[in-house]
RNA sequence: GGGCAGAUGGCGGAGUGGACAAUCGCACCAGACUGUAAAUCUGGCGCCUUAACGGCUACGCAGGUUCGAAUCCUGCUCUGCCCA
């Protein structure tokens, strides 16, 4: 259960409380990822020391990683976690794409350039109207639908789940991308038909890509099914990250259409610019890998700077990462960022944890900060202070 | 004093007549990362040139052999080990 608590006056921006099984998770939030059903580096405690307020965790990875026999013994993601608070699972349905056209297609679902240009990288995924096979590593298939990610997830035992969509690329063409979303939308109602448990929250996916009228349909179709809430997916294409104008229309296009007093979850973003871009046209949740992955890659994000702990300037950085900072690396153990480096060149794992921790914390602060300001009305102010261009 | 081994780019360390400005690792520089096949990946890294399959200078120093030498020869300098 979703309430909205308070609303902005000049963009769509609002607080909320999202109710679940384990507690009650004050948006908007960032939810931070936990693909294999651990936050990379953390221990449980540095997850609530860090304020983080909600996990997601994996359904295509885990099902691979139990297996169907792990499956049915599993005793829960929060028990196997050890975390007592709020938890969602991808449905898979980016493994769609990150397994498939990603591959193939050379494009990130943000647009740009292949990541692992040396591999080989032929498509691994194969599309029908009843599900998707995934091709492993040893050659065999591995077939997922929308019942079976109902089921497992079922089992994995989140609060929040997903329906099964496909992610779409933002260099599919117009006329795949509709017969995906149209596909994805037989898929979500298959996906509500599927539950048993009534305890689970279920997020029905927005798809259309970059196209407008696709993703106006999108929304409405998905936005009258009776899910607890909605998750906007898929390619954000050209429009991310432009300079003018169009950054995130498709949130522009498809928000407005879904049902106001219900819960909704931008998937798979994002950065700093991209979280305000998302809260004042109405998003609700976030969950994006940038703090988890970039913090053991060496990158600091604070509210001036982006710190890459691997330039060698900072080799005898006294500072620590941020001193306005109340995270236990800055403000309790107030590890240098000097220090912080010698750990990351000494492929301690500590530095790894380390830098998680400051990332989490950043963005868990980040988002605390952006529900007081939307409370105050001065969340204008506050974007102001987080972006200096 | 004698014997042996070795001196290569910021460091370590390949190369032992042409394809070497010189494998590779480290360090360094730059970049990437957005529902995690990622504690990862890409590029650069003698000097000049916007850049180059362009020019220049280079493999301890000085000569020599050769069409051609980091690679062979001679001497020197230095370093390590061994014997006196």
């Amino acid at each position: 259960m979703f309430e909205v608590t308070t609303k902005d006056k000049n963009t769509r921006a609002r607080t909320g409380r999202l109710h679940t099984t384990h507690g009650v998770v004050e948006t908007p939030a960032y939810v931070i990822v936990g693909t294999h059903a651990k936050v990379r580096t953390l221990t449980p405690e540095d997850l609530v020391t860090t304020h983080t307020q909600m996990i997601i965790a994996n359904t295509y990875h885990l099902w691979q990683a139990l297996g169907e026999k792990g499956l049915g013994e599993y005793p829960g993601l929060h028990q196997s976690m050890g975390w007592s608070g709020s938890l969602m699972t991808d449905s898979g349905g980016f493994q769609v794409f990150s397994f498939g056209a990603a591959r193939e297609g050379g494009a990130g679902k943000v647009g740009g350039s292949p990541r692992f240009e040396k591999e080989n990288r032929e498509n691994r995924v194969t599309i029908s109207e009843e599900g998707v096979s995934f091709l492993d590593q040893k050659g065999e298939q591995h077939f997922l639908d929308a019942e079976k990610s109902v089921a497992i997830q079922e089992r994995l035992g989140a609060d929040l789940i997903v329906a099964f969509d496909e992610c779409t690329s933002p260099v599919h063409s117009y006329e795949y991308t509709k017969e995906s979303m149209e596909r994805t939308h037989r898929w979500a109602e298959r996906s509500l038909r599927a539950r048993i448990r009534k305890d689970q929250l279920m997020l029905g996916v927005v798809q259309g890509g970059v196209f407008e009228d696709l993703r106006r349909e999108s929304a409405r179709a998905i936005g009258a099914m009776s899910f607890e809430g909605f998750a906007i997916g898929g390619a954000f294409g050209s429009s991310y990250g432009s300079e003018k104008g169009d950054t995130f229309r498709e949130l522009d296009w498809t928000v407005p259409l879904l049902p106001e007093n219900r819960h909704r979850h931008l998937l798979g973003i994002g950065k700093i610019d991209d979280i305000f871009e998302g809260v004042k046209r109405g998003i609700d949740t976030f969950d994006c890998v940038i703090p988890t992955r970039e913090a053991r890659h060496g990158a600091l994000w604070t509210r001036r700077e982006r710190i890459d702990l691997h330039k060698g300037r900072y080799q005898d950085d006294r500072e620590v990462i941020d001193s306005e900072c109340l995270c236990p690396v800055c403000g309790t153990m107030k590890l240098s960022k000097g220090e912080l480096r010698a750990l990351f060149k000494a492929e301690n794992l500590e530095a790894g944890r380390f830098a998680t921790m400051h990332n989490v914390f950043f963005f868990n602060d980040l988002m605390s900060k952006i529900r007081a300001a939307i409370k105050a009305g001065a969340l204008e102010e506050l974007e102001k202070e987080y972006r200096k261009n």
